[in-house]
RNA sequence: CGGGAAGUAGCGCAGCUUGGUUAGCGCGCCUGGUUUGGGACCAGGAGGCCGCGGGUUCGAAUCCCGCCUUCCCGACCA
């Protein structure tokens, strides 16, 4: 275990706490600009491997990638009312360029919508050519108030996917096909983290869309976190950009566009979700190093020994860090925990006169002894089960941080611990400006099955409400 | 952007109230040695425009004004 004062225990000071991870695990560093953050080498190679599975995903679900500027004319944002309302207080706008005052100014993009719908507008003119998938990876810059490392940073990575399709029915399902292929398989098997799928009630709901379903999922300190949105556009974006086809009858319509994101805020989520007092907890499938290989002592036996399992692990697909600086061992461990490393092979000449190799699960601090020979197979093993057992512990986090209740002042106390569950009837507009004024928000509304309404109008939806970042 | 707290070595802090020689401490870092099965020890050493700019003063880390940044609570948001 982490000595006292490596980091601040969760339940001293939550806030502290976070900070402390993102520090130690070093992870990230506040950059010299309000609100911005170098993302270290450890964090950046989490974010990698969230890109290529979130990134596999989405070409799976038929989105190509492309790329659009940074820069766009202030004058698009102001095409779509709602939107501009919704962007231009959090806008960078550059307002000089070679030396010279600019004529129009450039808004720094804080999303593409309009860009892309520009373009779209373009490429898209026969039926043929819908549906148009695409996605960017890129920066975005969004003037936020209150910056929290990888939560809330003035800029951040993403994906954006923007589509356009000929009709409601079919931008609506492609919508949803993102959200639960997409984001919820990610979410769910990789950074093992259940979340309620739901929609945005009207007042949460991006600026411009129609509908926003998002992915909400509570942090240990009880507070909830959209992990990822996708929004149904209608033809608010198609009608400010000119989206236009002409059907099989040679009748011209606009389309129905989408748009949906995720971010570096997955990477906030997933030391939320999972961290404890020892620091991060990585699950495997998300890990860049899966396994560290642990030379107890620094001897060349030894050494050696932990090369030629590091070798095994390596051969066998684990990807694996061979450690055996000098420094003391438990220094060492305290380290790998921080990062949290799935697995510690800890190799010692103990162990090693009797053929045997000690492995320490992170999630549990749980220690076996094994066979040399049995080492790697064993570990292929482990990490499985490491990976269903942090999901297993999300899901139950999720319950019982989960409350029904049947009024908006049960609501309130209950979400001082996280989600308060309650019928949609009784929250909707008094109830919700009053829970508000608590700071409490409605994070998704579902059907009585906790299925993905189609819109807020149905009727007998629940409220899921809470405080979040 | 409102309310609160804070910026002194890489990190955590003391010093400031009551201005006064070379600005301290712990951890970390470097060198050498002994160590290494849960944050090791000894010895030696390096590292500071005391957040930035202005002012008061013979003299400012210390007093005054402005700005920047960070953290917490809130409003805004991925």
């Amino acid at each position: 275990m982490a000595q006292p004062g490596v980091l601040t225990p969760q339940n001293e000071d939550f806030p502290r706490w976070y900070q402390d991870v993102v520090a130690k695990a070093e992870m990230a560093d506040n950059g010299p600009v309000r609100g911005t953050m170098v993302i270290r080498p450890y964090g950046y190679a989490i974010w990698e491997h969230i890109q290529s599975e979130i990134d596999r995903r989405i070409k799976a679900a038929g989105a190509e990638n492309a790329y659009f500027p940074l820069f766009i004319p202030e004058s698009y944002l102001s095409r779509e009312a709602e939107h501009v309302e919704g962007f231009s207080p959090e806008l960078a706008v550059v307002t000089h360029a070679g030396g010279e005052q600019l004529s129009e100014p450039i808004v720094v993009r804080p999303t593409s919508e309009t860009v892309i719908g520009e373009f779209m507008a373009k490429w898209v003119q026969s039926h043929r050519d819908l549906p148009l998938l695409l996605n960017q990876w890129a920066n975005v810059v969004r003037w936020e108030l209150r910056p929290r490392m990888f939560l809330r940073t003035s800029e951040f990575l993403w994906q954006e996917g923007h589509t356009a399709h000929a009709t409601f029915e079919d931008a609506a399902a492609y919508a949803r096909k993102i959200h639960h292929d997409v984001y919820n398989d990610f979410i769910q098997n990789v950074l093992g983290v259940q979340v309620y799928l739901g929609i945005k009630s009207k007042s949460e709901r991006f600026a411009g869309a129609t509908n926003t379903m998002t992915c909400e999922g509570i942090m240990r300190d009880g507070k909830a976190l959209q992990m990822a949105t996708s929004h149904e556009l209608g033809q608010n974006f198609a009608k400010a950009f000119d989206i236009k086809f002409q059907d099989e009858s040679g009748t011209s319509a606009y389309c129905y566009t989408t748009s949906w994101g995720a971010s570096t805020r997955l990477i906030g989520g997933l030391i939320m979700s999972h961290g404890d007092d020892n620091g991060l907890v990585v699950p495997p499938r998300l890990a860049p190093i899966q396994a560290v290989v642990l030379a107890v002592r620094d001897e060349e036996s030894v050494n050696n020994a932990a090369e030629e399992i590091s070798r095994q692990l390596l051969a066998a697909g684990i990807r694996v860090r061979t450690d055996h600086g000098r420094g003391s061992f438990g220094r060492r461990v305290t380290d790998w925990e921080i990062k949290g490393v799935p697995i510690r092979v800890e190799v010692g000449p103990r162990d090693l006169a009797e053929g045997l190799v000690t492995l320490a699960r992170r999630d549990t601090g749980e220690k076996v002894q094994v066979r040399l020979e049995e080492a790697p197979a064993r570990i292929a093993t482990m990490l499985e089960e490491i990976q269903e057992s942090i999901l297993a512990g999300s899901r139950s986090a999720l319950a019982s941080r989960t409350v029904d209740v049947s009024s908006i002042p049960e609501a309130a106390e209950a979400a001082n611990e996280g989600f308060a569950r309650l019928a949609w009837d009784l929250v909707k507009g008094e109830g919700e400006a009053t829970l508000r004024t608590q700071a409490i928000t409605v994070r998704c509304l579902q059907r009585g099955d906790g299925s993905m309404p189609d819109n807020e109008d149905e009727a007998g939806l629940v409220a899921i409400v809470a405080k979040s970042y």
